[in-house]
DNA sequence: AACGCGTGGAT
DNA sequence: TATCCAAGCGT
Protein backbone atom coordinates (compact mmCIF):
# COMPACT_ATOMS: atom_id res chain seq x y z
CA UNK A 1 0.00 0.00 0.00
CA UNK A 2 1.77 3.25 -1.21
CA UNK A 3 2.27 6.07 1.26
CA UNK A 4 3.20 9.95 0.85
CA UNK A 5 4.72 9.56 4.14
CA UNK A 6 8.06 10.81 3.51
CA UNK A 7 9.31 9.93 7.40
CA UNK A 8 9.43 6.90 9.87
CA UNK A 9 7.48 8.63 12.19
CA UNK A 10 3.86 7.01 12.18
CA UNK A 11 2.73 9.55 14.49
CA UNK A 12 3.70 12.89 14.73
CA UNK A 13 0.92 14.53 16.34
CA UNK A 14 1.35 12.35 19.21
CA UNK A 15 5.09 12.60 19.56
CA UNK A 16 4.23 16.78 19.50
CA UNK A 17 2.11 16.40 22.26
CA UNK A 18 4.33 14.66 24.29
CA UNK A 19 7.23 16.73 23.92
CA UNK A 20 5.58 18.93 24.46
CA UNK A 21 4.22 17.77 27.69
CA UNK A 22 8.00 16.46 28.55
CA UNK A 23 9.26 20.67 27.97
CA UNK A 24 5.79 22.01 29.66
CA UNK A 25 6.75 19.21 32.96
CA UNK A 26 9.69 21.53 33.77
CA UNK A 27 9.54 24.76 31.77
CA UNK A 28 5.69 25.94 33.12
CA UNK A 29 5.87 29.20 35.02
CA UNK A 30 4.32 29.23 38.38
CA UNK A 31 1.40 31.39 37.44
CA UNK A 32 -0.63 31.65 40.34
CA UNK A 33 -3.88 30.82 38.46
CA UNK A 34 -2.46 27.38 38.02
CA UNK A 35 -1.97 26.38 41.56
CA UNK A 36 -3.66 23.14 42.23
CA UNK A 37 -6.25 24.47 45.03
CA UNK A 38 -7.73 28.15 43.29
CA UNK A 39 -11.73 27.63 42.12
CA UNK A 40 -13.17 27.66 38.91
CA UNK A 41 -14.11 31.11 39.85
CA UNK A 42 -10.50 32.30 39.99
CA UNK A 43 -9.98 30.62 36.65
CA UNK A 44 -12.59 32.11 34.93
CA UNK A 45 -11.37 35.46 36.54
CA UNK A 46 -8.29 35.00 35.12
CA UNK A 47 -9.43 33.86 31.68
CA UNK A 48 -11.07 37.05 31.25
CA UNK A 49 -8.04 38.94 32.08
CA UNK A 50 -5.96 37.39 29.94
CA UNK A 51 -8.01 38.08 27.02
CA UNK A 52 -5.39 40.05 24.47
CA UNK A 53 -3.38 40.68 27.18
CA UNK A 54 -0.35 40.20 28.62
CA UNK A 55 0.73 37.39 32.06
CA UNK A 56 3.01 39.71 33.48
CA UNK A 57 0.15 42.79 33.69
CA UNK A 58 -2.52 40.65 34.13
CA UNK A 59 -0.93 38.99 37.65
CA UNK A 60 -1.29 41.47 39.92
CA UNK A 61 -4.35 42.74 39.00
CA UNK A 62 -5.83 39.21 39.36
CA UNK A 63 -4.31 38.98 42.88
CA UNK A 64 -6.14 41.83 44.01
CA UNK A 65 -8.94 40.55 42.33
CA UNK A 66 -9.31 37.68 43.63
CA UNK A 67 -8.95 38.97 47.21
CA UNK A 68 -11.77 41.32 46.56
CA UNK A 69 -14.46 39.22 44.96
CA UNK A 70 -12.91 35.14 46.03
CA UNK A 71 -16.97 34.02 44.52
CA UNK A 72 -19.55 35.30 41.86
CA UNK A 73 -21.77 36.04 44.40
CA UNK A 74 -19.07 38.45 45.75
CA UNK A 75 -19.19 40.59 42.47
CA UNK A 76 -22.26 40.35 41.64
CA UNK A 77 -23.17 42.08 44.71
CA UNK A 78 -21.03 44.90 44.36
CA UNK A 79 -22.03 48.11 41.67
CA UNK A 80 -20.76 47.62 37.65
CA UNK A 81 -19.04 50.81 38.37
CA UNK A 82 -16.66 48.90 40.99
CA UNK A 83 -15.82 46.13 39.09
CA UNK A 84 -14.62 48.82 36.28
CA UNK A 85 -12.70 51.12 38.55
CA UNK A 86 -11.13 47.76 40.12
CA UNK A 87 -10.15 46.59 36.65
CA UNK A 88 -8.29 50.21 35.92
CA UNK A 89 -5.75 50.03 33.09
CA UNK A 90 -5.70 46.89 32.26
CA UNK A 91 -7.62 47.50 28.67
CA UNK A 92 -10.96 46.65 27.26
CA UNK A 93 -12.81 47.34 30.25
CA UNK A 94 -15.85 45.95 28.10
CA UNK A 95 -14.36 42.61 30.02
CA UNK A 96 -14.60 44.21 33.36
CA UNK A 97 -18.70 44.73 32.53
CA UNK A 98 -18.22 41.34 31.10
CA UNK A 99 -17.23 39.49 34.20
CA UNK A 100 -19.37 41.09 36.34
CA UNK A 101 -22.65 40.18 33.80
CA UNK A 102 -21.01 36.49 34.02
CA UNK A 103 -20.96 36.66 37.75
CA UNK A 104 -24.35 37.36 37.60
CA UNK A 105 -25.43 34.95 35.21
CA UNK A 106 -23.47 32.44 37.26
CA UNK A 107 -25.52 33.20 40.41
CA UNK A 108 -28.65 33.35 38.51
CA UNK A 109 -28.58 30.37 36.63
CA UNK A 110 -26.18 28.18 38.16
CA UNK A 111 -26.64 28.51 42.20
CA UNK A 112 -23.07 30.63 41.74
CA UNK A 113 -20.92 28.16 40.70
CA UNK A 114 -19.08 28.14 37.80
CA UNK A 115 -20.72 25.33 35.01
CA UNK A 116 -18.84 23.00 34.15
CA UNK A 117 -21.02 22.30 30.84
CA UNK A 118 -19.38 23.59 27.40
CA UNK A 119 -22.34 25.07 26.58
CA UNK A 120 -23.25 26.20 29.84
CA UNK A 121 -20.45 28.41 29.57
CA UNK A 122 -20.52 29.76 25.88
CA UNK A 123 -23.92 30.68 26.95
CA UNK A 124 -22.01 33.53 29.55
CA UNK A 125 -21.46 36.80 28.66
CA UNK A 126 -17.90 37.40 27.68
CA UNK A 127 -17.29 33.85 26.90
CA UNK A 128 -15.92 31.98 23.53
CA UNK A 129 -14.85 29.18 22.00
CA UNK A 130 -11.34 30.18 23.65
CA UNK A 131 -12.33 30.86 27.40
CA UNK A 132 -15.36 28.39 27.60
CA UNK A 133 -12.66 25.37 26.60
CA UNK A 134 -9.91 27.04 28.68
CA UNK A 135 -12.59 26.87 32.16
CA UNK A 136 -13.88 23.46 31.24
CA UNK A 137 -10.11 21.68 30.31
CA UNK A 138 -8.01 24.11 33.33
CA UNK A 139 -10.73 24.31 36.38
CA UNK A 140 -12.25 21.01 35.53
CA UNK A 141 -10.20 18.61 33.83
CA UNK A 142 -12.23 18.33 30.86
CA UNK A 143 -11.04 17.29 27.47
CA UNK A 144 -11.42 19.82 25.13
CA UNK A 145 -9.11 21.36 22.47
CA UNK A 146 -8.22 24.58 23.90
CA UNK A 147 -6.80 27.52 21.08
CA UNK A 148 -5.35 30.90 21.11
CA UNK A 149 -3.33 32.80 19.36
CA UNK A 150 -0.11 31.07 21.11
CA UNK A 151 -1.32 27.45 20.06
CA UNK A 152 -2.70 28.59 16.10
CA UNK A 153 0.83 29.73 15.55
CA UNK A 154 2.79 26.27 17.44
CA UNK A 155 0.97 24.77 15.04
CA UNK A 156 0.84 26.60 12.09
CA UNK A 157 4.79 26.30 12.55
CA UNK A 158 4.96 23.04 13.20
CA UNK A 159 2.47 21.16 11.71
CA UNK A 160 1.34 23.83 8.62
CA UNK A 161 5.04 24.74 8.04
CA UNK A 162 4.43 28.42 7.85
CA UNK A 163 5.66 31.10 10.19
CA UNK A 164 2.31 32.54 10.83
CA UNK A 165 -1.37 31.69 11.45
CA UNK A 166 -3.42 32.90 9.34
CA UNK A 167 -7.05 34.83 9.67
CA UNK A 168 -8.69 33.00 12.64
CA UNK A 169 -11.37 30.24 11.70
CA UNK A 170 -12.32 28.55 14.92
CA UNK A 171 -13.94 25.01 13.38
CA UNK A 172 -10.41 24.32 11.64
CA UNK A 173 -8.35 25.69 14.27
CA UNK A 174 -10.15 23.27 16.53
CA UNK A 175 -9.92 20.84 14.47
CA UNK A 176 -6.69 20.98 14.13
CA UNK A 177 -5.53 20.76 17.81
CA UNK A 178 -7.99 18.00 18.33
CA UNK A 179 -5.74 16.10 16.10
CA UNK A 180 -2.75 16.82 18.02
CA UNK A 181 -4.75 16.41 21.54
CA UNK A 182 -3.93 13.04 23.27
CA UNK A 183 -6.71 10.75 24.81
CA UNK A 184 -5.84 10.77 28.13
CA UNK A 185 -7.88 13.98 29.76
CA UNK A 186 -4.80 15.13 32.18
CA UNK A 187 -2.74 14.66 29.08
CA UNK A 188 -5.08 16.89 26.84
CA UNK A 189 -4.80 19.46 29.61
CA UNK A 190 -1.41 19.40 30.05
CA UNK A 191 -0.74 20.00 26.13
CA UNK A 192 -3.44 22.47 26.15
CA UNK A 193 -1.55 24.17 28.91
CA UNK A 194 1.89 23.73 27.21
CA UNK A 195 1.52 24.78 23.17
CA UNK A 196 -0.03 28.18 24.83
CA UNK A 197 3.20 28.54 27.09
CA UNK A 198 5.57 27.58 24.48
CA UNK A 199 4.09 29.85 21.92
CA UNK A 200 4.32 32.48 24.83
CA UNK A 201 8.00 31.90 25.72
CA UNK A 202 9.36 30.00 22.87
CA UNK A 203 7.60 29.90 19.78
CA UNK A 204 6.94 33.83 19.87
CA UNK A 205 5.81 36.00 16.91
CA UNK A 206 8.42 38.44 17.06
CA UNK A 207 11.64 36.43 17.92
CA UNK A 208 11.39 32.71 18.26
CA UNK A 209 13.88 30.95 20.01
CA UNK A 210 13.94 28.05 18.12
CA UNK A 211 17.10 26.78 19.47
CA UNK A 212 15.58 26.19 22.62
CA UNK A 213 12.09 24.61 21.36
CA UNK A 214 11.34 21.08 22.71
CA UNK A 215 9.21 20.30 19.26
CA UNK A 216 12.06 21.26 16.93
CA UNK A 217 12.88 18.34 15.57
CA UNK A 218 9.02 17.83 14.78
CA UNK A 219 8.64 21.15 13.59
CA UNK A 220 7.68 21.23 9.63
CA UNK A 221 8.50 25.32 9.14
CA UNK A 222 12.25 24.19 10.62
CA UNK A 223 12.35 21.38 7.95
CA UNK A 224 11.22 23.94 4.86
CA UNK A 225 13.82 25.94 6.42
CA UNK A 226 12.15 29.11 8.10
CA UNK A 227 10.01 30.66 4.89
CA UNK A 228 9.13 33.59 5.13
CA UNK A 229 5.12 33.91 5.48
CA UNK A 230 3.38 35.06 2.58
CA UNK A 231 -0.60 34.02 3.35
CA UNK A 232 -3.03 37.14 4.11
CA UNK A 233 -1.80 39.10 6.99
CA UNK A 234 -3.59 40.19 9.96
CA UNK A 235 -5.17 43.76 9.21
CA UNK A 236 -2.86 46.27 10.41
CA UNK A 237 -4.26 48.09 13.72
CA UNK A 238 -5.41 51.59 13.14
CA UNK A 239 -2.96 54.54 14.69
CA UNK A 240 -3.89 54.37 18.36
CA UNK A 241 -2.41 58.31 18.82
CA UNK A 242 -5.87 60.66 18.19
CA UNK A 243 -8.33 57.72 17.83
CA UNK A 244 -11.22 57.47 19.18
CA UNK A 245 -9.90 54.23 20.87
CA UNK A 246 -7.57 56.13 22.57
CA UNK A 247 -10.52 59.12 23.24
CA UNK A 248 -12.58 56.40 24.91
CA UNK A 249 -9.69 55.33 27.29
CA UNK A 250 -9.15 59.00 28.29
CA UNK A 251 -13.04 59.47 29.30
CA UNK A 252 -12.84 56.18 30.97
CA UNK A 253 -9.91 57.28 32.95
CA UNK A 254 -11.88 60.26 34.17
CA UNK A 255 -15.03 58.20 35.24
CA UNK A 256 -13.28 55.61 37.18
CA UNK A 257 -11.34 58.73 39.16
CA UNK A 258 -14.31 61.04 39.70
CA UNK A 259 -17.05 59.14 41.73
CA UNK A 260 -19.14 62.06 40.95
CA UNK A 261 -20.89 62.92 37.67
CA UNK A 262 -18.21 64.00 34.98
CA UNK A 263 -19.44 67.08 33.31
CA UNK A 264 -19.22 67.55 29.63
CA UNK A 265 -16.46 70.30 30.34
CA UNK A 266 -14.20 68.49 32.48
CA UNK A 267 -14.25 65.59 29.25
CA UNK A 268 -13.51 68.69 26.92
CA UNK A 269 -10.01 68.99 28.89
CA UNK A 270 -8.80 65.75 28.44
CA UNK A 271 -10.20 65.31 24.71
CA UNK A 272 -10.33 68.89 23.13
CA UNK A 273 -11.50 67.68 19.33
CA UNK A 274 -15.84 67.66 19.91
CA UNK A 275 -16.56 65.34 17.12
CA UNK A 276 -14.10 62.84 18.65
CA UNK A 277 -15.19 63.26 22.03
CA UNK A 278 -18.58 62.88 21.01
CA UNK A 279 -18.27 59.49 19.26
CA UNK A 280 -16.59 58.07 22.23
CA UNK A 281 -18.94 59.05 25.00
CA UNK A 282 -21.72 57.80 22.39
CA UNK A 283 -19.32 54.42 21.95
CA UNK A 284 -19.32 54.34 25.47
CA UNK A 285 -22.42 54.86 26.72
CA UNK A 286 -24.07 52.24 23.84
CA UNK A 287 -21.57 49.61 25.23
CA UNK A 288 -22.61 50.43 28.57
CA UNK A 289 -19.55 51.31 30.03
CA UNK A 290 -20.93 55.09 30.74
CA UNK A 291 -24.31 56.59 31.48
CA UNK A 292 -25.53 59.68 31.02
CA UNK A 293 -26.91 61.28 34.56
CA UNK A 294 -27.85 64.51 36.02
CA UNK A 295 -24.90 66.56 35.83
CA UNK A 296 -23.04 64.48 33.19
CA UNK A 297 -21.34 61.18 32.89
CA UNK A 298 -21.16 58.55 35.73
CA UNK A 299 -20.03 54.75 35.69
CA UNK A 300 -23.01 52.25 35.93
CA UNK A 301 -23.91 51.90 39.24
CA UNK A 302 -26.47 49.07 37.88
C1' DA B 1 -16.21 37.95 7.88
C1' DA B 2 -14.23 41.89 9.15
C1' DC B 3 -14.09 45.34 12.38
C1' DG B 4 -13.68 47.99 16.78
C1' DC B 5 -12.29 47.63 21.17
C1' DG B 6 -7.29 49.77 25.71
C1' DT B 7 -3.03 49.61 27.27
C1' DG B 8 1.65 48.74 27.46
C1' DG B 9 5.64 45.32 26.86
C1' DA B 10 9.06 43.86 23.43
C1' DT B 11 11.99 44.66 19.68
C1' DT C 1 11.47 55.78 18.04
C1' DA C 2 7.85 53.43 15.72
C1' DT C 3 5.73 49.35 15.07
C1' DC C 4 4.05 45.03 16.30
C1' DC C 5 1.03 42.53 18.82
C1' DA C 6 -0.87 40.49 22.92
C1' DA C 7 -4.32 33.52 27.01
C1' DG C 8 -10.63 37.15 22.28
C1' DC C 9 -15.27 38.70 22.12
C1' DG C 10 -19.55 40.58 20.25
C1' DT C 11 -21.56 42.41 16.44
Amino acid sequence: MPTLATHADPAPSRSIAEAVNRWFAGAARPLPWRAADVSPWAVLVSEFMLQQTQVARVQPRWEEWMRRWPTPADLAAAPPSEAVRMWDRLGYPRRALWLHRAATEIVERHGGAVPRDLDALLALQGVGPYTARAIAAFAFGERHPVVDTNTRRVIARAVGGVAEAGPPATARDLDAMSSLLPDDAAAARAFNAGAMELGATVCTARSPRCDDCPIATHCAWRAAGYPEYDGPRRARQARFEGSDREARGLVMRELRAAHRPVAPRELADVVAEPGRLARAVDGLVADGLAVRVEGGLALPEA
